[in-house]
DNA sequence: TTAAACCCTAAACTATGGTTCATAGCAAAC
DNA sequence: GTTTGCTATGAACCATAGTTTAGGGTTTAA
C-alpha cells in the first residue's frame, strides 16, 4: 500500500504539467506539501483533496491570489469557517453569473449555426449583406465586403 | 435621426473601454469600421451587430485570432457560409464543455458552502483536520495546520 | 477664438498564468 | 559505478489581452 506521491504522480493524476504544480507551490497554494531530506516534494493522499479544490476554484476562474487566501483559511482550522463560507459564497455568485453569460451566448451561437445550416442560408446572408452595403453607401462609408 | 457613431458611443453601448475597441481594431477584428477625413473611426448601426457577435465570442472564451478569422469569413460574403458554420460549431462544443465543467464545479462549491453553513460545521472540519494530521504524522510529514 | 472634450497612433507597460532553461543534486536499474 | 530519469531552484522567457502614456490633431460650444 503506497503512502506518498511524487510531483509526477500528482501531475499525472490531475493532468497538470509538473511546472504548474511547482508554480502553484511558489505562489503559496500548496502550504500543506512537505519536502523530504533531499528537498523533493512529498504528497500525501489528503493533499489530493486540497489540490482538487484548487483545480475546482481555478477552473471556475478564481484568481491565484484568492485561491491562496482560501487555502490559507483552510490551514487556520475551525476558526476560519465563516470566512471560508463567505469567500466561497462570493465566488459562487460569480460562477452563477458565468453560467448565465454562457447560456445566453450559447443561444446566440446556436442561432447563428442554425442560420448557416438552413436551406435558405445564402439568401439570408445575401440580404444581410445588402442591408449593410446600403447603409454604408447612404452614410458615404467604405463597403467592407470584398 | 442619428446615423453614425463615435468610438465613445460604441464604448458606452457595449460597456467596453475605448482602449479595448482600439485594440480590437488593431488586431483586425473591426475591418468593417470606416474612418473619416480626420482619421476618426466612424461606426454605423450595422457595425453594432458585428461587435455584438465579437463580444459574444470573446465572452465565451474564443481567442482574438479565431474571432478575427470568423469576422474575415463574414467579410467574404456567401462563399464562406459553410466555413463559418464549422467554426461556430467547433466553438459551440467548447462552450458546451465549459458549461459542463462549470456545472460540476458549481456543485462542488455548493457542497462546501453547505458544509460550512451546517450546524455541525465545526465538528465536520475538526474531524477532517484530525484525519489529515494523523495521515501526515503516520507518514512522518510536517503538520500543515498552525 | 479659445477651452473643453473629443479623437488619433505608436510604443511602452501591466497583469495573469504559466513554461523553459541552466545548473545541479538524488535514485533506481543495469 | 554509471547511465537514465527523476527532482530541485531561480531567472528568464512567453502568450494573451489588454491599458497607459506621450505627443499631437479635431470639434464644439461658449
Amino acid at each position: 500500500m503506497k503512502k506518498t506521491y511524487s510531483i509526477k504522480e500528482v501531475a499525472d493524476y490531475f493532468q497538470l504539467p509538473i511546472s504548474t504544480i511547482r508554480y502553484y507551490d511558489k505562489k503559496g497554494l500548496l502550504p500543506f506539501v512537505s519536502k523530504n531530506a533531499a528537498g523533493y516534494r512529498v504528497f500525501s493522499k489528503s493533499d489530493f483533496g486540497f489540490i482538487k479544490t484548487i483545480c475546482c476554484l481555478k477552473d471556475t476562474g478564481m484568481p491565484i491570489r484568492d485561491i491562496r487566501t482560501y487555502i490559507n483559511l483552510c490551514m487556520q482550522g475551525t476558526t476560519s469557517i465563516q470566512q471560508r463560507g463567505e469567500l466561497l459564497q462570493q465566488h459562487k455568485t460569480n460562477v452563477l453569473k458565468q453560467q448565465q453569460v454562457l447560456h445566453d451566448n450559447l443561444k446566440e451561437i446556436t442561432t447563428k449555426i442554425q442560420r448557416y445550416a438552413s436551406d435558405d442560408s445564402v439568401n439570408i446572408i445575401k440580404s444581410q449583406i445588402k442591408f449593410v452595403k446600403n447603409e454604408k453607401k447612404v452614410l458615404n462609408l467604405e463597403d467592407p465586403f470584398k
